[in-house]
DNA sequence: TACAAAATCACTAGTTTCAGTGATAAAAAC
DNA sequence: GTTTTTATCACTGAAACTAGTGATTTTGTA
């Protein structure tokens, strides 16, 4: 498995001791009391508690504690929270064992460690957002989540826009799609903190 | 009734020349097309469209209309959003007869009035916050805010902190009042805009 | 120790959102 | 002038949220 085979790579490297293994965010949390640790390497998507949720609690409770999140590209938001949380580094999940043991030794040199294609999707999501609409909202998803932000339910956005609430509903979905959010709310926080609304 | 009142004092004043009366935001709308309107006294809880929503829609679309808000101090949700859709002036409801006409003035000399009342309830929401905890949030509840803002739902909230959903429900509750917000969205913009999750 | 604020829990009912699928027409880009 | 994006609409069912009411227990503080 996916978790066998990042645990090969570090016995590889000298510089590393003891590897414990987990598979929920819970576990991680129970390890953390158990040993002392000095480096997590955790995917974005787990059950239980996922990755963020993890890094939060990490960075709340266990401040010293180094992290490496790993996670396919799914999305800006992804990238956006992983980084504003605090993590320490942020490869994608298929990388090769180079660049793993590049970033496990930068880390625990307390540095940090961003794959270029991380830093790149950020910057994307940053400053170039125009070009790559791909993931981008367009403009009336834009006018949608701004009246979403105002507190307007679907029916009035709707009455507002004179289109149809299924065509809202759409735009929603499009919205919460793209910005990798679960929730209307996730979405409009992830609109203000990168800057989305200003244009 | 109130409008009459309003009527009356406008009347006494020799720059004032026609006034008319509108009991909805929609109603405001439409007079804009039909006369040459200079200024516009609102109050913020109107049927069909809301003062809020009324001025949202005039400095987009007639931007060189002043206007001037009326309301009850409910809230610091409301003053906030009041003085960031760039209201010209905000008076309490009940205010002098002195007030207002000092207020007609200074917005028509295009200058922006705020009653004091206002002006210091916007300062306690932005700078002191902790001395007014009957309007602010407690320990736990921005926790949960927090925690709203992450996506989770009440449900995941509950596990969290182990506590009840119900619980986390009444939480809920109570931010949307405290914040004068209708939906979790809302209450999240508004804890960000004013710098309640930076502490 | 009282008084007040904060935190806890419960139940109902109506509304809204979210997720999944599928589809068409207009506009923009290549 | 064809492909891609954007905007539009529809339907279903489950999950989640909001509103209204009422109440008890902790905790903090005057």
């Amino acid at each position: 498995m996916f978790l066998e085979g990042i645990n090969t790579i570090l016995s590889d490297m000298q510089e590393i001791g003891d590897v414990h293994l987990a598979t929920e965010g819970k576990q991680v949390l129970r390890l953390l009391n158990q040993f002392e640790i000095d480096l997590i390497i955790s995917d974005i998507s787990m059950p239980k508690m996922d990755g963020i949720e993890l890094l939060t609690e990490l960075k709340k409770k266990h401040s010293s504690v180094k992290i490496i999140m790993l996670s396919m590209l799914d999305n800006h938001r992804t990238v956006h929270k992983v980084i504003q949380k605090g993590a320490d580094g942020f490869i994608p999940k298929f990388t090769s064992k180079e660049e793993l043991q590049t970033a496990v030794r930068t880390v625990l040199d307390n540095e940090q460690y961003f794959s270029e294609i991380i830093k790149q999707r950020y910057m994307e999501s940053v400053f170039e957002r125009k070009k790559y609409k791909n993931i981008e909202l367009s403009p009336r998803e834009k006018e949608v989540l701004n009246l979403l932000g105002d507190e307007l339910t679907s029916k009035e956005i709707s009455e507002k826009l004179f289109i149809s609430v299924n065509t809202v509903e759409t735009h929603r979905k499009n919205i919460l799609l793209k910005t990798g959010s679960k929730t209307t709310t996730g979405a409009v926080k992830y609109a203000i903190e990168s800057g989305l609304f200003d244009e």
